[in-house]
DNA sequence: CGTAGGCTTGGGAGCGCTCCCAAGAGTTGT
DNA sequence: ACAACTCTTGGGAGCGCTCCCAAGCCTACG
């Protein structure tokens, strides 16, 4: 009843912890931090204390005076979480909490509206210290990631800005994604293949188009510019292109749109027109998303490991702040590109 | 350069801002929070000090001071998430992050699986204290918000348990919504108007199929079990239960899913019967997500307003909150009911 | 047999903030 | 002119934990 008195109610601390373990607090400490020097007497001791009395520790405290948060930060833009709505939201969740799961770190979720609050948010997630940040949707101009990278706060990009992206980035292969949808356009004779890009100044859809082209140029097909059709991937933009390539190239045979999304669009129009899926006009989109699967016909459409890309994010970070927290050399900026899939549906 | 020294790198502490408005921590601290006990000459001062230090509070010397954390948890059932690709999902966070966007409240995302991993989280949540949590698909059977009430953690819940549920809820009026789908068919003339349900532990399923019997009874239909087909909110489970009622009543002209996905599933089993839509048979969905636009033909459905049941929720959070912290008399548990809404389309 | 060096260990010194007590300043009443 | 209050204000005492220094023990080596 004297050393190790409980108090009511509340949690058991450190201090009550080492009591009841017959230790210092420094050694519980240890023991509970999985240091090596602790004699492995001392350890179980501790550990059997840290049992009985139900010890967690207390983050803040910790925080405190570790000046760390075991905490990192999901940034979303607010203005797509709509555009999230397909699977890519909740499964880059997912990933990232699945590596997150046997790690003592939070998850915190950030939504940022405009330029003006991402820019608040930067100073915010370095007072609040959070200890890393994942970034999602990134424009190329965003301010978000220099800001980041400035303040010397680790952070991972899904997707990439450009070419010569500086943060560490975890990417799907938007190219050879691409690359296999117009192949297997190819390999089943199609002649007239179109495109509809995304928003060009989003590297993913750049890409796309670079693989359309090049998957086109090696099979000897004449490029034609008249073939690509640009839009903004909504479903609205994906119409208005379709019917720009009917108008342009009305002997188009197959489409390959850059999103599920505008793939629903280019449906739409084509049906319209009086042509038939796939027998006159084949069509492929991208992310196989819920849309591809329950589109009529069910669309063929080049799958991204979201959950696998969220998950990599997370371990990329970790490893980001570990090494930055111990002072280890500054390795390489980690580039990760994540195999695409094509998923072959009745649309093509 | 004397007194209000800057640490090299460190943002600034109260301490700091305090020396520079030339008045105590307490004081300091006062302004921060807003109590009423400060001159307003002195209030300005030390606002003054902190727009040019640029000082933000340590949220962990909070927390570990004030015995809060100014954080509130999502918890998801990780099992779920894909369930909630669909907009419930990210519209459910929008919600939530709107309500706190003017807060000091964080948003930490949680994943649970089993029960197991619940009932661990329970204590963790406790332990890692934060202020609050956000419970989203509970089942009836789920162990964690008894355990919450049981600590005294405020928490509410979105949907409900039961009739008699005992947390703060926020739920979407289902019952009305499923009659006035069942109304629609009913004003338009169909005649033997069926239902799949989706898995009857969940109270919302539950109330769709109250409201569906009460509209029929309403209007004078003869109950007919034979028109209700259990399923599970799966696709599969949906054309495995149109299948049931196609071979109990042939002559079904209108059928209303509890879901958009079982809506599909149905779907796709009448036109393998041959039987059009709208034409033979009206069809109906729940959620009216991604899937009920994008299906062929576009999908009549109800919709809930997830986004602002989040933003509901948070809010009532957040009263909860408050009021069991300054001690007022802990008053009536809200419960809350959002209206639902048909969303005409071409398939009824 | 003495001493240097390696392991463990205990516990002081904060981390930055909130709470709260007591002191100073200013008012009012008698 | 003095007591009794009220309003502000400063700053000590922690919150629970990590860091790190110094002390205690042992082992090993010259």
């Amino acid at each position: 009843m004297a050393a190790a008195r409980v108090r009511s109610g509340g949690r058991p601390t450190l201090e009550e912890v080492a009591a009841r373990a017959g230790v210092g607090r420094g050694t519980a400490s240890r023991v509970i931090n999985g240091s090596p020097r602790v004699s492995a007497q001392t350890r179980e001791a501790v550990e059997a204390a840290v049992a009985e009395l139900g010890y967690v520790p207390n983050r803040a405290a910790r925080a405190l005076a570790g000046n760390r948060t075991d905490a990192i930060a999901l940034v979303v833009p607010e203005s797509e979480t709509r555009f999230f709505a397909e699977p890519y939201f909740s499964d880059i969740v997912r990933g990232v909490g699945a590596a997150l799961a046997d790690t003592e770190m939070q998850l915190l979720l950030t939504l940022a509206g405009n330029d003006r609050e991402r820019r608040r948010l930067a100073q915010y997630l370095t007072a609040h210290r959070v200890d890393g940040v994942l970034l999602v949707s990134v424009h190329a101009d965003d301010p978000l990631p220099d800001l980041l990278e400035q303040l010397g706060m680790p952070a991972v990009i899904s997707g990439r800005r450009h070419a010569a992206e500086t943060l560490p980035s975890v990417d799907s292969d938007n190219f050879e994604g691409a690359r296999a949808a117009v192949d297997h356009f190819i390999s089943r004779g199609r002649r007239s293949i179109a495109t509809i890009t995304g928003r060009l100044d989003v590297y993913g859809a750049q890409r796309r188009l670079d693989g359309y082209r090049k998957a086109l140029a090696a099979a000897g097909h004449d490029p034609d510019e008249r073939l690509i059709a640009p839009a903004d991937f909504s479903e609205e933009g994906g119409a208005r292109a379709m019917r720009e390539l009917l108008e342009r190239r009305p002997d188009v045979d197959a489409v390959f749109a850059a999103s599920d999304v505008m793939a629903a669009g280019a449906r739409q129009v084509l049906r319209e027109s009086g042509r038939r899926i796939p027998d006159d006009v084949a069509l492929i989109g991208f992310d196989d998303s819920a849309v591809a699967r329950h589109m009529d016909p069910p669309l063929t459409s080049v799958r991204q490991p979201i959950e696998e890309m969220g998950r990599t994010m997370a371990r990329v970070l970790l490893q980001e702040i570990a090494s930055r927290s111990s002072g280890a050399a500054p390795e390489e900026r980690p580039r990760i590109v994540l195999p695409t899939e094509l998923v072959v549906r009745e649309s093509s």
